[in-house]
RNA sequence: CGAGUCCGCCAGGCAGCCGCGGCAGGAGCGCACCUGUCGAGGAAAGUCCGAGCUCCGCAGAGCAGGGUGCCGGGUAACACCCGGUCGGGGUAACCCGAAGGAGAGUGCCACAGAAAAGACACAGCCGGUGGCAACACCGGCGAAGGUGAAAUGGUGGUGGUAAGAGCCCACCAGCGGCCGGGAGACCGGCCGGCUAGGUAAACCCCACUCGGAGCAAGACCUAAUAGGAGGACGAAUCGGCUGGCUCGGCCGGUCCUCGGGUACGGUCGCUUGAGUCGUCGGGCAACCGGCGAACCAGACGGAUGGCUGCCCCUCCGGUGCGUGCCGGCUUCGGCCGGCGAGGCGGAGGACAGAACUCGGCUUAUCGGCGGACUCGCUCU
RNA sequence: GGCGAGUUAGCCAAGUGGUAAGGCAGAGGUCUGCAAAACCUCCACCGCGGGUUCGAAUCCCGCACUCGCCU
């Protein structure tokens, strides 16, 4: 995923996570806002409750790998920060994606209201 | 064959599809595109030591405080490593040890016990005197006294005595002296007088050693307002600053010169190094030296991967199939039971992710490979 | 990434080498017709594992967990 995808500033991701519509499941939760690029970016949050840095980073990797073609078929301007809960550790990689492309249509391909 | 010890190494492999970061080159540029190339570990971890590096009044003296603590060597340095000494454990290979000083001082040693360090008292033994006796007084005696973690060296003695005792003798431990060996820790022998509780991971003494912070250190660049830095001269007092404190030091005032602190910003620091690999030589070894070769991660919401298939290893399950061995039955066609391997299905393949860089330590870890050695059993 | 502090009963906590105070909560009992209050009793592998010591919550070492500070 290249940069101009990605969430990168603390105040992004703060905006998000305060005034962001949301959206959850057993595995995730999305915070969702809007920006004025015309293009989603999107951020990860894994708490170190999680695990230790190899299970994060894996869940960050196999997120990312997910989160890649809905991006690139998204036209809006919405700043995401996907939250990883703990289930989401073990979860199987197909219903991961199942999971979250049904996030990603109720709340980012959503139009604002 | 079984059990075990030490040393070294590895950390699943291949393929397909889709991706990420650095560097170099390319068509029109720092973002986007293409090509090439490189891209996690033995612990990258914990942050427990030691250094490099950077800044801080340039670290100077004293006090306080911290660290280390058998000897010799290695090293940039260390609390690490190697070799040795002593002590402990193991049949052994081998392993473990914060291993200076309690004959400088202070403190503490609960309970129990006569007594816990001071030498006696208490209890007791022996002799004498008094008394019918219980006992009292005087003198001698030692570690013996149901304790305790620890009791005035220990054990033994038809030695010795009024009773006893290192009083005497033998051996062991300890101390001192002399001799011999060793670079030293220390070891061995002889002689002597008979002897000094433990605790220093209690304060402490001795020897050596340590300034403080940390790459979020620190440097530079771009906007406005407030203001700073360097040099010279002068500093009596006072005030302020500064590693915990003191001294010392620095700042304050005047003149001259220069020019912009600070961002959730950008660039540098940022990876060529006490490094790696090969080889030769020195050394028991840790390690050191010579020569040669290659350049081997540098992110910054943080890359080094995601998914699928096959193979490999381990474990479990089941008996439809072919097949091997053993036992039983047989009308010699086979049948029944058990075991092993293959095919089949399923599960699992660890601990763990660079963040300034090295040297160590500690902790986590499914397993696999190689070498050296010890003990037991068996065979030749 | 770096630096620092702390873990004692369900909760708040004292203790700094010698049987681990106290308060709240909880359980049982006395009292009462029943309760409350009061009184009595009970409730601790001192985060875990080693070591020093006769003896460790305390001293030393190693781990685990929790909480802060620095851009």
């Amino acid at each position: 995923m290249n940069p101009r995808q990605r969430l990168l500033k603390t105040a992004d991701f703060d905006r998000a996570l305060r005034s962001g519509r949301r959206a959850g499941s057993a595995y995730l939760a999305l915070f969702v806002s809007d920006n004025e690029f015309g293009r989603p970016r999107v951020g990860f949050a894994v708490s170190r409750k999680l695990g230790n840095a190899v299970v994060r980073n894996r869940i960050k990797r196999r997120l990312r790998e997910l989160v890649r073609p809905l991006a690139q078929s998204t036209e809006a301007g919405r700043d995401v920060v996907i939250v990883a809960r703990p289930s989401a550790i073990e979860a199987e990689y197909a219903r991961l994606r199942d999971d979250l492309s049904a996030l990603w249509s109720q709340s980012v391909t959503r139009r604002t209201p």
